[in-house]
DNA sequence: CAATTTGTGGCAACCGGTTGACAAGGCGTC
DNA sequence: GACGCCTTGTCAACCGGTTGCCACAAATTG
């Protein structure tokens, strides 16, 4: 403190002049006007951001910096002349809350962080957008990481995420149930796509869609249907399976399971040969990528979709219509998973933490259903 | 201060016990262990974060606050041993950096905003990943918003954004030029498909693309295109139709351009009977969901591709390929768009703002490719 | 061996908003 | 009119990391 304390020493704000900080009492609350002419120098420079701070605020309505704080975001904590007076003053600075500023002392982002297994994956987008949508809604900010379909890869981003957001969506996880509990622990989670024993997880139920599924096929004359299931390690091909079991049971048809090398285009051409050799007249595959990848392949090979085998898709992912003929499948509404994740999320947040402290997290079921297209549809009798 | 004024009064926080802060000289720099063993008492409590501070690392390591934070982040002031020595202790607490706490006297956020019209548009899944991955291992956050197409809400998110972020991605933007500009005065901004006047751009070169498919059109016995164009105001529209124009009069085609009501499959769609009306015999669309409606109204309407028309699309979006027959299309690398961007605000974030202050900023141009498929091809002669 | 340069670490102010404690003022009541 | 309660605003500490300035020590030089 050798007389020159008050100059600016951050090298990425000008070193114009002394900061403006509130000084204790106010010497003239009346009259604001008065340094109020020479206070605009002080703005706009190399980064030029014109962000008023509380202090601006508080000197233009001539009160005390923690009362506007508290009119801000303690409502009734201040009179109402009080609030307006700030409210103006906020609004004519065109103020906005320096979210860093807040999240050091109270430790809340108003940030979701949302993993994803992959990107460029269909069955996110709308994931993506039912979450970004809702946060948005909200006034929080949604950041996305993917984690390239490697438990490793999207752990790691978790943890990152963990010191940034007030909670995580993580869609389809690849990581194990105790690392989702773990970070469970840590802040709120939501999981999309599979159900985690003491987490929050918005799972759709697919079994009303899959029964309208098979019933249509029994409906149209097929006895012997096949799934050709997802990665082993995935959650919902087990239950896909199970559904299809149940429903198949229920209308007294045959069900065989098939297994895929991977859950993609490729891998449903790879599959083909396993569906003609099971003598199944319907095929129930683990998503749209498998069915559409199936149905080239077979079309390739000069099978008649769906004169001759009938082809059902799970997800309804965008591009599902676009084949010849458009595809058959049991549509999960996976906007409003995301956007049921992130209001789950905003509910745990904002809830008193006390309550509810002992019961089960809540799990959110959303409805399946069928989206009858051409891939599917009246066997024709052989010849 | 009347005698309590250590104890904890964050609400958010444990008020367990007085903050272990640096508190001036080390008393006992050789005993770290005295007090280590009642040390992890404080941590892990209702939000249980375990993140230790510099102030921890310093009392471990023996040293000053100041000098762990240079250690830290200035590679070079403090002396090897020391630089050994904290990063030790901040290895052993597992440290990580409260991002907030840097960002507040910084300004430095780590983080960069990218805003695209509409998520669950295809064309933007890749350079979205494009952006992420390129952001991510350059330890940078991606923030994603959506403007809904409209350009009041992307300039109200761009607007947002600005507080929070280092740099800002603007795929496709629909706002106009003057509020980009304005918007990159404050912060770099890079904006992608399309260009502006002193703004970094990234936009695919249209031309090898167009001219490739021309040619080929052009080959297969076709003599008149037309090009169905997007929106108005899509700057990309309109190099497109440029592109087509030139390759035309350079094969000595004829080239006719058709409006289109929204660049959507729907559109495609309605601009079947423009098309048939137009007598073209080969159709280049602003882009692939046009090419998709198209062909699937073509195709309803008994018009065989491409034996009797010729589609091509632009983008090779995903799901190009999942028609009957497969998209034609001219490629625009949007991965590369999207990582290309993010390289390029690293790089204005990094780069000496003195040096370049003058020249004009960097424009990257990527390469565009025919992607030839079955939609497009011979003409065979009529009848 | 003294004088100067260079290197290294410490001190303290500061980013901007939040909040527990407290005090001053307004009000109703007995 | 005195008392206590409630409302409203002020004070100051604090979140965790950054950095200008300075002091002290080591290294270099004359």
């Amino acid at each position: 403190m050798k007389g020159a304390e008050c100059e600016r020493w951050f090298g990425n704000r000008p070193a114009v002049c002394c900061r403006a900080h509130y000084d204790g009492a106010v010497t003239e609350p009346k009259t604001p006007d008065a340094d109020a002419t020479k206070a605009p120098a002080k703005k706009h420079a190399r980064d030029g951001r014109p962000n008023a701070t509380i202090y601006d605020i508080a000197k233009v309505a001539g009160v005390n910096p923690s009362t506007v704080s508290r009119a801000l975001s303690k409502p009734g904590r201040v009179s109402a002349k009080t609030q307006k007076l700030i409210e103006d003053a906020a609004a004519e600075l065109n103020y906005q809350v320096n979210p860093f500023a807040r999240a050091l002392p109270t430790g809340r982002t108003s940030t979701f962080g949302l993993i994803v297994a992959d990107i460029t994956n269909p069955t996110f987008f709308d994931i993506i957008r039912g979450a970004e949508t809702t946060a948005t809604a909200r006034d929080y900010t949604l950041v996305l990481a993917e984690s390239a379909e490697s438990a490793a890869t999207e752990l790691t981003a978790a943890r990152r995420m963990m010191a940034t957001v007030d909670g995580l969506i993580l869609a389809s996880p690849r990581m194990d149930d105790d690392n989702i509990r773990a970070l469970a622990r840590d802040k709120p989670v939501v999981v999309i796509n599979r159900e985690v024993d003491g987490v929050p997880c918005v799972v759709p139920d697919v079994n009303k869609g899959i029964s309208e599924a098979v019933r249509s096929l029994a409906a149209n004359g097929h006895h012997k249907v096949a799934f050709v299931a997802g990665p082993p390690q995935s959650w919902m091909s087990a239950r896909r399976w199970e559904g299809v079991q149940a429903a198949c049971e229920w209308s007294r048809l045959d069900a065989v399971r098939l297994e895929s090398s991977k859950p993609t285009v490729d891998g449903g051409r790879q599959v083909a040969r396993d569906v003609r050799a099971s003598g199944a007249t319907a095929v129930l595959t683990y998503n749209d990528l498998l069915a559409i990848g199936l149905m080239q392949e077979l079309q390739a090979a000069g099978v008649v979709v769906p004169d001759q085998i009938s082809i059902v898709g799970f997800d309804d992912i965008f591009g599902a219509d676009f084949t010849t003929p458009p595809l058959t499948t049991v549509r999960s509404p996976l906007g409003e998973c995301g956007s049921g994740a992130a209001a789950l999320l905003l509910d745990l947040l904002h809830s008193d933490p006390q309550r509810g402290a002992g019961e089960p997290p809540a799990t959110l079921r959303v409805e399946t259903e069928l989206v009858l297209r051409g891939s599917s549809g009246r066997l024709l009798p052989p010849g």
